[in-house]
This record gives structure tokens, sequence and C-alpha cells, in this order.
RNA sequence: GUGGGUGUAGCUCAGCUGGCAGAGCACUGGGUUGUGGCCCCAGCGGUCGUGGGUUCAAAUCCCAUCACUCACCCCA
């Protein structure tokens, strides 16, 4: 019997791990410039720490969580977003005792179980971002600036920045039964998709590509006829950030999030490169969300970079680079071997990058071998050689070679290989 | 959950007017007793996704099923 992974579940193998860690060094190194700390949830949560702050009514919470039941009938979820277990966890250890604006970054698994396609998978990676305990707008240009520079540093471009205005509870409930109203006029028209929409989140029907629908919505109330002065002055002082810090973006009146507790901002960063699934990183303020988990009344403001979707954009741009052994020791003879054991593993403690061939084989075997591993220098000691006091080093590429001393032979690879290692 | 596409060697794929299961790459050995890449020769490797049907004969035609994949819905 031979098993697979289950479906949408995915083995990250060695040949394409070298994006994930440079992804991971490059946003760790960004975040905390900002000031950011990282913060590690459990990956299972009480199911109701995702079911009230996402939304009963979203697609993830409705049909998209892993739930079950623990032997004592306790129903647990493996998370499918970030954010609802930071916050908790912000609330549990009284974070805001200790710092009133915490800026917290995690990195880790989600849940989803969704069909897969491109860009989509039921186990999925995120880096998480979150700022709590400051209203904006400035900490709203903070968190899209270090997004934003994110893809700048690992070397990304052609992505654009969406933003909106979700308005806050108030004018937003307001512009809701108006286009609740407006669209129930025009109910028969729409596709029917979007009739279920204009019920469970007639924002969404601001998304739909069928051109119906766009003509209905074209002349459908729109979000900035209705939004409060407050949030109106909020989303125009944080344009004039981003102006100031010369980040592009395109404002982007349809751009709605499927998660029920986002206000005011809303963003996402989207590329051509990936099919259907277009969106790289994507978030915004959740200024209820605390309140709603049961804590202090505090603002919040967060995204979420889906990893797989970046890590497939550096795998398009071949940005990785594959690294080779610093050496191949090839033994000839017994005594040879265990003679170069010890050298091969004194090098290895000090760092050095040492391949040698398990089996015991000819010389061309070995060499074979030293090439297709890539090695850049070959060490090839026989038993006669060794007698003498003596050891051949190669350069690969150059073919040049020269004989070694065996008293400090180590010192010597390690020189040459210093010396190497500056061209 | 709905629709399309694809399942043949470790990988990429050809073979599909039914007639012995193939190529390239990779791997192993040899051409060179102790010197890699290029070249040449040989070898290893396959329940043709699975089950059933039609047929003298099925990788090929039919039915079912599973897996993968893309798209819809929705999201990172």
């Amino acid at each position: 019997m031979e098993f697979n992974a289950i479906k949408g579940f995915k083995d990250i193998l060695p040949e394409e791990i070298t994006n994930w860690h440079y992804l991971d060094f490059s946003f760790r190194r960004l975040f905390e410039a900002f000031g950011f700390h990282e913060i590690k949830t459990p990956l299972l949560e009480k199911n109701e720490v995702f079911s009230r702050s996402i939304g009963q009514d979203t697609d993830i919470v409705s049909k998209e969580m892993y739930s079950l039941k623990d032997s004592r009938g306790q129903v647990l979820t493996l998370r499918p977003e970030a954010t609802a277990s930071v916050v908790r966890a912000y609330i549990q250890h009284r974070l805001y005792e200790k710092n009133p604006v915490q800026k917290l970054y995690s990195f880790g698994p989600m849940f989803r179980r969704e069909r897969p396609q491109k860009g989509r998978f039921r186990q999925f990676h995120q880096i998480n971002a979150e700022l709590i305990g400051d209203p904006g707008p400035k900490s709203d240009a903070d968190i899209i600036a270090m997004a934003v520079f994110l893809f700048e540093t690992i070397g990304l471009s052609g992505l654009v920045l969406n933003i909106n205005s979700l308005g806050c509870p108030v004018c937003r409930s307001g512009f809701r039964d108006e286009l609740k109203d407006y669209l129930k006029q025009k109910k028969i028209s729409l596709c029917d998709d979007c009739q279920r929409r204009s019920e469970t989140n007639p924002l969404r029907v601001f998304d739909c590509k069928l051109d119906e629908c766009r003509n209905i919505v074209s002349d459908a109330p729109s979000i900035p006829d209705f939004i409060c002065r407050d949030c109106r002055e909020h989303f125009e002082s944080l344009q004039r950030y981003l102006n100031c810090l010369n980040i592009s973006y395109i404002l982007n009146h349809r751009l709605v999030r499927g998660l029920d507790y986002y206000t005011r901002t809303a963003f996402e960063i989207q590329t051509e490169h990936l099919g259907a699934q277009n969106a790289i990183a994507g978030g915004g303020r959740y200024d209820g969300l605390v309140n709603l988990l049961g804590g202090p009344d505090h603002p919040a403001i967060g995204f979420a970079v889906g990893v797989e979707r970046v890590i497939a954009l550096l795998e398009e741009k071949q940005l990785m680079e594959t690294k080779t052994p610093d050496l191949f020791v090839a033994a000839l003879g017994e005594a040879a071997e265990t003679q170069s054991l010890n050298w091969i593993m004194a090098l290895r403690k000090s760092g050095i990058w040492v391949e040698t061939d398990y089996s015991l084989k000819g010389l061309k075997a070995q060499m074979k071998r030293a090439d297709r591993l890539g090695a850049k220098n070959v060490l090839i000691m026989g038993d006669d050689e060794l007698a003498i006091g003596r050891a051949v080093f190669r350069n690969m590429a150059t073919r040049e070679q020269h004989e070694l001393n065996t008293e400090n032979i180590l010192d010597n690879i390690r020189k040459v290989l210093k010396n190497n290692g500056k061209q």
C-alpha cells in the first residue's frame, strides 16, 4: 500500500526550500526593523474563536473549516487564518497592559477545506502582521508600507496595491441597507451568484465579472457616497501618507474583504501571474474585533501574505540559487578512507560543506559523483600518496590541481577554500 | 459543491485509424588499473491510475471509479 499526502496538502521538497528560507529571512529582518515581534499561537483553537470573529455567514466558517470533536466533546478547529488567534492571545495575556501599541507578526500553516487549484491549497502558509492599539491612519500607512516593502526587498515587481475604505459599523450599515434595497429591485436581472450575494454579502456584487451585473452595479449606491465624515478623513489621510512615501496604489471601490471583522481601511496586493488567485497579500483594519472577542475596545489593523503564492512568483523569476559542496573527498584504499574520514569531520565542524562517497568505488566513479554534486574542489588521496605524505587538491572548474602536504592539510585546505571564496 | 483537462519508467513525455511497451533526462557499469563534464556501448527500471465490458487480441474503443490539475464560488 502506497500512501499519498491528502488532497490539498503539500510536501515542500529540498529542491524548493531555498526560496522559503529566503522569504523567511527577508520578512523577519524587515518586520523587526518596523518594531514587530514574533508571536506563535496554537494551530488548534476553540471553534468559537474563529466562528465569532470571522462571521457565521462567511464561506470560511460556513463550509471551509476543519473542525473536530476531542474525546470530551469539545469542538476544536484548525486555524483558517491567524488574526483571531493573535487577538485571543492579546486579550488572554493582557498584552495591552505592557505596551499600549502591540506590533506582532507570525508565520505558519493555515487550513481551509476548499477545492485546491493554482495558488490555493488546503494547508497553506501565511505571514501575518497585526498592529493592535492604534486607530490610525498613520498606523495604516505603516502596515501597508511594510507589506509593500516586503515585496520590494525580495525583488518582486509588477504588483499592484489596491486600497478601499469599507466604512465604520455606523456608516456601513446604512450603506448596506441602501445597497440591499437597490439590488432587491434589480434582483431578476442579476446572475444566480449575485442574487445569493445580495442577501448574504451585498458588497460582493461589486466583484462580479458578468457584464449584466456590472451594469447594474455601476448605477448602484457606492461606498464613497455613504461613508461618514470621520471615515472619509481617515481614508484621505492614509492616502496622503502613501503619497508622501511614494507608494503607488489604485483606489478600488469594489475591493471587499471576505471576513466580517474588517472596518475602514482594506487593501490587497495583486499580481497578474498566478491565474485566478491574484491576491498575494491582503488585509485591513478591524477596529471591533478585540472587543467582540471579549477584550477592551482597542482598534487594530493587519495583513496576511500568501506564502505559497509568493514562492510561486519567486520560482517564476528563478531567483533561487543553488548551493554546492565546497569540497569532495575521493579516497582510494582503506588506509586513505580511514584517514580522510577524520579530515572530513574536522572540516565539517568548521562549517565547510564536505561530501564524500559512502561506498568504496574507483576514482572515475567518485569524480563523476563529485561533478554531479557540483563540488567546487576535490581532494584526491590514495594509499600510495598518503604513505609519502601527499594528497592532490583539484579545482573542478579550472581543472588545475596541485599536491598538498598532509601535515597541516586542514589549515591548507581552509586557506585555499577561503581564497577561492573571495574570488 | 459544480464544470473542463490529464493519468504510460524516478522525471518530461511519445505511442491512441486495436497487433511484442517506447524516447530523452536521471541512475549503474564499460570504452580509460588513479581523474569529472562531451561522445560511444551496454544495463537497471513499467500492475500503461484502478475495476469492469467489447474483441482472437486493448495503453489504444466503451462504462464506472479514483487521483491530479485548471476554472467557478471564495480567499492569502
